[in-house]
DNA sequence: AGGTGATTAACGGTCGTTCATTCATTTATT
DNA sequence: AATAAATGAATGAACGACCGTTAATCACCT
């Protein structure tokens, strides 16, 4: 699929609308007058709203797996090296272009049939599984502390998740150098690093 | 207003369904149907939809804030215990009976007339004036690092927002459980506490 | 002439909301 | 105390708007 033939230059007008409004939000409507057509014409090219949701999430969970995915059997390098490129490239993609404060996915995997949405279900778990390993490994390699991998890779997900319902670039701080923020309070936390610690 | 007035209970059902449903999803018919009415006798007690909306935020946010609203003036005891605190105190409340799955907040303050979307950012507000507020009181104390006081603050509440989305109780963790993983998260990083540090 | 992309018009359904009305209970008047 | 008036809770029915979707039709290109 060629990224400005008609099927496509619609997907991203939907998206562009899912993410702005919110799938139940955003109509038919709305999508065929962004593309510059009658809303009938859209059904040319899918077959129901559900289908343009399903592939604007797929193509999304593509965009977050691809860079990463080559971490998941590199043992060799520094795990903290892997946290932080996971972090960079995740918040990268989080805050690419005008995507407002709406948090797509969270909302519309409920509208996905049953096999889509499992479809979809399956790439968020690869991810899961990324970011736990990378954590396991740090662990191995005594550079992490003997952490619950689960709920640390929640807790990292979930900070760059929300990024996207605060983080505006022209006030102050860029995106790198948010990433360079994250991975800091994720590797060395709050306190200041005494020797006893706590 | 008593807890069991027909306004009250009318609230209590619509809660629910708004975190269940979400704000969109959830008809007024779907709100009549739990309380046990017809639709249109809800207008007896609302006037909006919308109005039912904001008072559930409102409660929301006041059950948020009561117990961590005293922070705010407390410069003298240990900042690392006051944020283990407040930690606490918003994971309870955010997992707090069966809440399911939505994020109701991130959705809803667009269909809060101008007016009362004012009045629920001006408590989230206060929320982010109080967890700042402890950070940099653990700064000046000497024992948190000399961070960026707002974006440290956004990352904690987002760890905690986001449990929603995943923490189920049966599996394993408790709530106090988690509680005291976010607090030894945040504070400490996940590296080991390594005299060099990184 | 045949086929493809686009349009017009409409369908059935659901939404929030309104309105006239009923019924039970309370309040006021004699 | 007996009766009339007022009040509040609840209902059934409907309105207008908008939703996703479909069918019939039209214009254009080879």
């Amino acid at each position: 699929m060629s990224r400005n033939d008609p099927k496509a230059r619609m997907l991203d007008k939907a998206r562009a609308l899912f993410w702005k409004k919110g799938y139940g939000v955003a109509t038919m409507r709305d999508i065929a007058r962004a593309y510059g057509c009658k809303p009938s014409n859209i059904y040319n090219y899918f077959s129901t709203k559900e289908e343009i949701l399903f592939e604007v999430l797929r193509e999304e969970m593509e965009h977050l797996l691809r860079p990463i995915r080559h971490l998941e059997h590199e043992s060799g390098s520094d795990a903290r090296d892997q946290l932080s490129q996971l972090i960079r490239s995740h918040l990268r993609l989080n805050l690419s272009y005008r995507r407002s404060g709406k948090l797509l996915f969270d909302v519309a995997l409920d509208h996905l049939s049953p096999s889509r949405r499992k479809e979809i279900v399956a790439m968020r778990d690869h991810y899961d599984r990324i970011i736990r390993g990378v954590i396991r490994r740090g662990i191995e390699q005594g550079r992490f502390r003997p952490v619950d991998e689960k709920l640390t890779g929640m807790m990292i997900a979930s900070m760059i998740t929300r990024t996207r319902m605060w983080f505006h670039p022209k006030k102050g701080v860029s995106v790198e150098e948010l990433a360079e923020f994250i991975s800091d309070f994720v590797l060395n936390g709050l306190c200041v690093p005494t020797g006893s610690g706590r």
